[in-house]
DNA sequence: TTTTGAGTTGTTCGA
DNA sequence: GTCGAACAACTCAAA
C-alpha cells in the first residue's frame, strides 16, 4: 500500500523554491499539490479581474513546473474547508501544508480549519513564507502593534541585520506521483482569463516563478545600483515590478531580501540603494502588520476623526478618473496604464490617488475598489494602507495639507513627457515643456499637436488650485467641531 | 508617569 | 531664481 499522501495547499506561495509549506510536506511523505479557487471564502474581497488574469498564467507555470517534477497541481474551487475534507476523503491524505495567509478572513477561516483537521487526527501544520516578519513577532516597546513606519523598519531591519535571515528551502528536484490522482479542474473552466483581459500585462513582466526570477536578477544586474532616484521616474524602467509577483508568492520576500543583500555586498556602491529597495520591502511588512492589528482597514478610516469627513459624491467626476479623462496628462496616462496594463508606477498610483481624494473629494474607498479590480498586484493589506496615506486617515499618513499638484509632479517626474506620450498618445505631439499642463498651450502649438481641447482630449475637469483650496477647507470643517470642545 | 522628539514620497508664499 | 517657513496638530515610541 502507498504511503499516505501529504496535502500541500497552495495559496499566494505560488511557487517551488523558499516553500517550507512544500519542504515540510515532501518531508511527510507523497505530495498532493493543490490549489484551491476560493472566492467563497473571500466575501467581497473576492480577487478582481485582473489578478485572476495573472492568476490563471501563474497556475497553469505551477502545474507546469510540477509536472516537469513528475508531479501536477490539483485544482478545486468552492470553500476551502469543504474542498480540502473531500480531497481527504478522497486520497486519505493524512496530512496538510500550508504557507500562512494573514487577512483576516484568511486568519479565521485557517484557524478553524487547523482546530478541525487536528480533531480528525490530520496533521495540520503552517508555515511562513510571504513575510520576513509576521505581524505578532514584535511590537513597540509599550507592548502595541507599531504605527509608525520609521520606528518599524528600525526595529525589523536591525532584526534581520542581527540574526540575519534563514536559510531558505531550495526547490525539489522530483516530486514523486501519487498512484492515482484526484479529479482536477479544468482551469479554463475557471474563467480567470477572460479573452478581454488577456495580454494586459506590463511589460517586462511574466507570471510564474521562473519569470519572477528573471526579474528579479535583470532588475539587481540593470536597475538597483540607481534605484534611489530612478524609483520616482515613471518614464523609465527603474523599479523591480516584482509585485505582481509578491502578491501570489512567485517569489518571496525573503527570496528578494537575500539577493538584493548579495548584490549589496558584492557592490559596496549599491548599498545605499540597496537599503532604499529593502525599505520598499518594509513598507509591504508594515501594510501587512496594519490590517493584521486593524481587520477593518480596508472598510474604516484608521484615524476615526475621519468619518466625520464629507465626501462630495461625484460619478462623472470618479469615472473621468477611471477612464483617464481628467484632463490632466500625468493622471490620465497614470489611470490608463492601469486599465492597459494592470499596473501603475508607483509615483503615479500616488499622484493619481490623491487627484480622486484631494482634487475631487471623493471617498478614498471607490479608489481602493478600483485598484482592487484592475491591478495585477492587488493586495488587501497594501491597497487599503496606501489608500489611507494618501487620504491621511491611515496609519503614519500623509499630512492633510499634502496636496500633489499634478502639474508639478509631471514635470518633476517624467521631465520630457515619455510616460504621458505613451499613455495618452492624443497628447504625443504636444512639446514636453507643454505636455503636462496641454490647456496652457497656445492656439497654434495645439493646432500643431492636432489637439482641440475638449474634442479629442479633456479640458482639466477640476482647477486644481481651487481643488486644493477646496480641500484644504474640508479638512479643516472635519478638524473644526473638536476645536470648540 | 511624564516628557521629549519625531513623523515616506509636497506646495505655496513671501523675503 | 532661491530659500526657508508655514501649513496643524496629534499621536506614537522611547527614554
Amino acid at each position: 500500500m502507498a504511503p499516505p499522501a501529504a496535502l500541500l495547499w497552495f495559496r499566494q506561495d505560488l511557487r517551488l523554491a523558499d516553500n517550507p509549506a512544500l519542504a515540510a510536506a515532501r518531508a511527510h511523505g507523497t505530495v498532493l499539490p493543490v490549489y484551491i479557487l476560493d472566492d467563497a471564502d473571500r466575501g467581497p474581497w473576492r480577487w478582481g479581474a485582473a489578478k485572476r488574469a495573472w492568476l490563471h498564467h501563474s497556475l497553469r507555470a505551477l502545474d507546469h513546473a510540477l509536472r516537469a517534477r513528475g508531479s501536477r497541481l490539483v485544482l478545486r474551487r468552492g470553500p476551502a474547508q469543504t474542498a480540502i475534507e473531500r480531497l481527504i476523503g478522497e486520497t486519505g491524505a493524512n496530512a496538510v501544508f500550508w504557507n500562512r495567509c494573514y487577512e483576516p478572513f484568511a486568519v479565521a477561516r485557517d484557524e478553524a480549519l487547523k482546530a478541525r483537521l487536528v480533531a480528525r487526527r490530520v496533521v495540520a501544520r503552517s508555515f511562513n513564507a510571504g513575510l520576513l516578519a509576521e505581524p505578532w513577532d514584535f511590537a513597540s516597546g509599550g507592548g502595541n502593534p507599531y504605527a509608525i513606519f520609521t520606528p518599524f523598519w528600525k526595529a525589523l531591519r536591525g532584526r534581520i541585520g542581527a540574526e540575519g535571515m534563514p536559510a531558505s528551502p531550495r526547490a525539489p528536484e522530483r516530486l514523486p506521483a501519487l498512484p492515482d490522482w484526484p479529479d482536477s479542474d479544468p482551469i479554463d473552466a475557471w474563467a480567470l482569463a477572460p479573452r478581454d483581459a488577456a495580454g494586459g500585462f506590463p511589460p517586462g513582466a511574466a507570471p510564474g516563478e521562473a519569470g519572477a526570477q528573471a526579474r528579479l536578477g535583470g532588475f539587481i544586474d540593470r536597475a538597483l545600483g540607481a534605484y534611489a532616484s530612478m524609483r520616482d521616474r515613471p518614464d523609465r524602467d527603474g523599479t523591480s515590478l516584482l509585485s505582481p509577483s509578491l502578491a501570489l508568492g512567485e517569489i518571496g520576500p525573503r527570496q528578494v531580501w537575500q539577493a538584493v543583500a548579495a548584490a549589496a555586498a558584492a557592490q559596496p556602491g549599491q548599498s545605499g540603494a540597496a537599503e532604499s529597495f529593502l525599505r520598499e520591502l518594509g513598507w509591504r511588512e508594515f501594510c501587512q502588520h496594519l490590517l493584521f492589528h486593524f481587520p477593518e482597514l480596508p472598510r474604516r478610516n484608521w484615524h476615526a476623526a475621519f468619518d466625520a469627513f464629507f465626501w462630495r459624491d461625484d460619478p462623472a467626476g470618479l469615472k473621468a478618473w477611471q477612464d483617464g479623462m481628467t484632463g490632466y496628462p500625468v493622471v490620465d496616462a497614470g489611470m490608463r496604464q492601469l486599465r492597459r496594463t494592470g499596473w501603475m508606477h508607483n509615483r503615479v498610483r500616488m499622484i493619481a490617488a490623491s487627484f480622486l481624494v484631494k482634487d475631487l473629494l471623493v471617498d478614498w474607498r471607490h479608489g481602493q475598489a478600483w485598484f482592487w479590480e484592475h491591478l495585477v498586484d492587488a493586495d488587501l493589506a497594501n491597497n487599503a494602507a496606501s489608500w489611507q496615506w494618501v487620504a491621511g486617515s491611515g496609519a503614519d499618513a500623509a499630512p492633510y495639507f499634502r496636496v500633489f499638484n499634478p502639474v508639478l509632479q509631471g514635470r518633476k517626474f517624467d521631465p520630457r513627457g515619455d510616460y504621458v506620450r505613451r499613455f495618452v498618445p492624443e497628447l504625443a505631439r504636444l512639446p514636453d515643456g507643454l505636455i503636462h499642463e496641454p490647456w496652457t498651450a497656445p492656439a497654434e502649438a495645439l493646432e500643431a499637436a492636432g489637439i482641440v481641447l475638449g474634442r479629442n482630449y479633456p479640458r482639466p475637469i477640476v482647477d486644481h488650485a481651487a481643488a486644493r483650496a477646496r480641500a484644504l477647507a474640508a479638512y479643516r470643517a472635519m478638524r473644526g467641531p473638536r476645536a470648540e470642545d
